[in-house]
DNA sequence: GTCTATATAGGGATAGAC
DNA sequence: GTCTATCCCTATATAGAC
């Protein structure tokens, strides 16, 4: 098995279990390989396979989310786009956000600083296209800041109350709340 | 020491690592108690401890934000005190959301409906406020929803990006986006 | 009510055969 | 590259003295 299948293999795990309620033994039966084995592929053990989860990530991330705000289309439809592969990205509101997650405990420490680039970059990101659309370059900052706010909070609460209402009406208000 | 200045001391410990990262060395550490004498109060272990520590925030939450809802003043003037009990019961934004830290891992599935209802309580008695000061019932509910994601995603926000502006942000447009 | 000591299980991690 | 077997450590939990 090819280190980036068993990487696909082990997201949902950290997703559901967290970075400290995930276990070797957790991370063995999820992708099917002994945990020799496991080392085989990660000599860093559980906090390298994390990290290689957290990148792996970011990549189709950035792949889907942050590539939708780099195109050469006007923001309005740029910002349309994010919100659809913010949905898709998010399993509709029903996925955890591994950056979220990451965020906590004993993780916090371990990944505090590429957590905290990661969604700079998005904030950044976001906030030039805003910036594009015409916004004033504080206000843009803010509102970007503002939708980071939104998309966690609403994943917060649709796993509380256990009803993706709230995210997806985030999702709809995102554009005009952004772009006026 | 009595039952009530334990919990007391093991709240931080949960805020800080989880309910997965906090240890019974952890605790014994931040109470002064050995693990036995933990036992001798919760028998229950680690869950009744956070089980107890779960049910103490609660009533210190609703002590504070809660009832700042349930006076005899106006709409307005009672949301603004629960703004500012929210602010100060977050550490402007430094204290994680324990509600939203049993929403996570193996704490999900033993505290979930807890959790829930806590939150639901919440929902509810903030949209009968907005209700009181004049607005439609199902915006009420709507808008006491993005109240709780604003709140639970900028203490996310504030965590990442060590900056507590966002959450100050938050709370202090609170009223008005409320309220209209 | 608190302690020391200990039981039992599971965690992360490694050695070495195949 | 994967396995079995094993090591060490820490976790939860308990027994029993004081």
């Amino acid at each position: 098995m090819s280190r980036e299948q068993a990487i696909a293999k082990l997201i949902p795990v950290f997703r559901k279990y967290g970075y400290e309620g995930t276990t070797l033994s957790l991370l063995s039966k999820a992708s099917g390989l002994g945990k020799a084995s496991l080392y085989h592929h990660f000599p860093g053990g559980k906090e390298e396979i994390a990290a290689a989860v957290f990148e792996y990530v970011g990549i189709w991330f950035n792949k889907t989310v942050l590539n939708s705000l780099q195109s050469e289309q006007k923001p309005e439809l740029k910002i349309q786009a994010m919100c659809k592969n913010l949905q898709e990205f998010y399993g509709n509101g029903k996925e955890s956000c591994f950056s979220a997650i990451m965020s906590f405990g004993e993780a916090n420490n371990l990944f505090h600083d590429r957590v905290k680039h990661r969604i700079q970059v998005l904030i950044d990101t976001l906030a030039q296209v805003l910036i594009e659309g015409g916004i004033e370059p504080e206000l843009a900052k803010v509102r970007s800041q503002d939708a980071m706010i939104e998309i966690q909070g609403a994943l917060i609460l649709v796993r509380i109350i256990d009803d993706t209402e709230p995210f997806e009406r985030a999702i709809e208000n995102l554009p005009r709340k952004l772009l006026n």
